[in-house]
DNA sequence: AATAAATACTACTTATTTGTAGCATATTAA
DNA sequence: TTAATATGCTACAAATAAGTAGTATTTATT
């Protein structure tokens, strides 16, 4: 019951960034910063590139930014960017198929649970997080 | 985002039990009845039985049944005995030392998802599912 | 044009989770 | 007391996720 540590370091780093949201951030930097693996992250920003919440400029100089304004991007879609977010919405049990005139015993329970959790996600964007009293990342 | 495969089976197989609960159920009937793997199936319920959930009869007619009223298992406590329910309390950001006085950028927001989780989870008990309009397991 | 500083790509290694096989142990009943 | 029918245990195998290494490519500066 968890996200997975891509995800993790998918928000970290996004939420890292949009504390100043229009600077330019090297990959060197944000490893130092954050404390992520250097190959793993290098590739987790292209993955972030390619999903459009950055764009890269290569060469001297290059570095990563927000390609959009921060608060058009949603927790929601971080996650699902780099781990399925469908895992969330799928059958709790390993069901492949489910309807609401076909359920599982779980199926009421599991159902206001899933609600929540998509709300949440989706209606937090990364320009909804407090920057106020943050110490760490 | 999800449960692990382990938290699928554990909750398939109890909740099956849970709409007879007061029946005793052989591995083999388990089996054949929630298509799970023999093996994997058999060490499961040996860790359900350790966790106080039921209770194994061993030799000829022997089988499982719970070990305790099913107004008592929560969802939380099914999942808890698997993997850790302490993962969902972890930090999302995979911080190991965390604390409200010393909070990263998403912790207002985790804060609220995390405690309705919990809440739902604990509150659900096998006794709660809605087992009337259940056409598979 | 050469150099420095950055990202992009491909293949490999390690760790974790999931699934399988085989044998040991326990209990009942003929 | 032996056969049948259960569960219990230990070690191994396969699949997936996480992390690493090395090389290629891009671009501003000199
Ligand atoms: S109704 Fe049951 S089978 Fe369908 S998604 Fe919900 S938990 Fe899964
Ligand atoms: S405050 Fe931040 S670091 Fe702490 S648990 Fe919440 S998300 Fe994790």
């Amino acid at each position: 019951m968890k996200l997975s540590k891509t995800s993790e370091y998918a928000l970290r780093i996004l939420i890292y960034m949009a504390k100043k949201p229009a600077d330019l951030y090297t990959a060197k930097y944000l490893i130092e910063q954050l404390h992520v693996s250097d190959k793993y992250l290098r590739r987790l920003m292209t993955e972030l590139s390619k999903a459009g919440f950055i764009k890269s400029t290569q060469g001297r100089d290059g570095g990563y930014t927000f390609a959009k304004p921060i608060n058009e991007i949603s927790l929601y879609d971080i996650i699902d960017s780099v781990e399925s977010m469908d895992k969330l919405n799928d059958c709790v049990l390993g069901f492949n198929e489910c309807s609401c005139t076909n359920p599982c015993a779980m199926h009421d329970e599991w159902l206001v649970i899933r609600q929540k959790l998509n709300k949440i996600f989706h209606e937090t964007k990364l320009s909804d997080l407090d920057f106020e009293h943050v110490l760490r990342y």
